[in-house]
DNA sequence: CGCTGCGTTGAATCCTATCAACGCTCGTGG
DNA sequence: CCACGAGCGTTGATAGGATTCAACGCAGCG
């Protein structure tokens, strides 16, 4: 286990796009936009949503602010207003007495942060941005569901079915925890991250971006970097998935569902 | 390991209180049922409930039934209506390809199964009965609080603290399998169950019932129930609880707190 | 009576953590 | 421009924790 850096929080978080803030008549910039946004990506796959609906989810982006790397979303303890990431990769993480670095979850674009029913009590798991984030304001999209003028049923279907995934997330987790060997939890783990990722149009084939390092990878796996760092060349020479960088190229998905137990898609 | 027997599940649920079903006039007999109705005496210490609002709670118990225990209450996949626990243990639980057993989360009286909100998608984690148990359906509970005439933030509420407090746990789980040896894994949960089982007032000082095996426990934590007797034992040679038959007390709880890395109450 | 479920114990093996060291890349400052 | 350090990946050696296989005791029960 590396020591851990006292995270440098920025404490001057900027807007999003200050370049497209100011009045710019960019062509067709709410296509840009919607392209690039992926709880809009996600959820449309999920519900059908009436145009109201898209258009809430349209503005979103609007009021977004952005952070640097190391912040903390949500500090442990802390009680907020959800947000929704919508650019960047952060985590749910406990650090124990002893100094240890546990990751609970990961959370990917189109990830909703902190709790989407009220009263919210305060987490007991901080949140923190694992590379620069941009991060929105999700009330307007949960109060658009219950005290909403023209019902929105769609987004309401949405938003619990959002819920239920990250449940179902929360409890692999807790099987490549308890019951797999660490080249199971790795396979297993980067598929997850794979069809997330894919989800949110950000894989094609089997190739994407994954900005973690061993030892992120490690403490979210509950093991040692240096175990990870070793089972992971062993899951190259076998030749299930390559990594050059970030990058990250899937080559025998079907070998690596049967040896991570993956149930279905 | 042990070889997985198969689940004898109970085909002919029996109504929960048949002895009570006829009308019988025992004196209070609302009393009795106000005492034993674990929902309720959760929900009381979350948050304020008008009249109104505590009779739904006090109906939830009159269409309950009971299954004998190994009863698949929700089978893997399947999508049903929430319901209540309201004696009894269960668990949330996975098989693996290999046969290994996960339990990801344990159920006691008082207990939500399935999701609060819809639409609810099928599980993929199985929930069985560990012991014989009293299940009650939720929708009264569930149905009581977006289309009350008489609005029921009480309940509301409630329901959302009760979904986040499983969060919670969940995340616990994830600690325990992730961060902890197996010493303060056993220990961790064990606390756990102790404050859950007080919030119910089925824990008398340190003292409750803890209706598992060894080997429901190993299958829990993610170790072998070898492994988990030898490590019980060097707890209980080292007097952190002590256990007769199915009875646990809790004998130096600070000191358990201490190893566990107990987070608050 | 024998069976089954559960707890217990021993021995050998394997997996994983720990400690330690080294190479590499990149950004920064002298 | 080069030196330096930080961050990250890699490798070796050793120790310790956990699994596995095996066997036994014991209570309850048909």
């Amino acid at each position: 286990m590396r020591p851990i850096d006292t995270p440098a929080s920025s404490l001057t978080p900027s807007l999003a796009h200050p370049a497209k803030a100011d009045g710019t008549t960019a062509a067709s910039p709410q296509f840009l936009i919607d392209e690039q946004n992926p709880i809009l990506k996600r959820i449309t796959r999920l519900v059908c949503l009436s145009a109201i609906e898209v258009e809430v989810l349209r503005q979103i982006p609007r009021l977004a602010r952005s952070h640097s790397r190391q912040t903390e979303l949500f500090a442990q303890g802390e009680a907020g207003p959800p947000r929704i990431l919508l650019s960047g990769w952060a985590v749910h993480q406990h650090i124990s007495r002893s100094g240890r670095r546990q990751i609970t979850q990961f959370l990917l674009p189109g990830d909703v942060i902190g709790s989407t029913t009220r009263p919210s009590a305060p987490s007991v798991s901080a949140v923190v941005a694992l590379t620069s984030v941009v991060v929105a304001d999700a009330r307007p999209l949960i109060g658009a569901i219950d005290g909403a003028s023209p019902p929105m049923p769609g987004l309401a279907s949405a938003i619990s079915l959002l819920a239920q995934a990250e449940t179902v997330r929360i409890r692999d987790h807790i099987l490549r925890l308890g019951g797999q060997t660490a080249y199971e939890r790795i396979t297993h783990l980067v598929l997850e991250l794979y069809h997330r990722m894919r989800d949110i149009g950000m894989a094609d084939g089997g190739d994407f971006r994954l900005p973690l390092t061993q030892e992120m990878l490690a403490d979210a796996l509950g093991m040692s970097f240096v175990h990870t760092n070793r089972v992971l060349q062993q899951i190259r020479r076998d030749g299930l998935f390559a990594v050059q960088g970030r990058q990250v190229t899937l080559l025998q998905p079907e070998a690596m569902r049967n040896v991570a137990d993956w149930a279905a898609v």
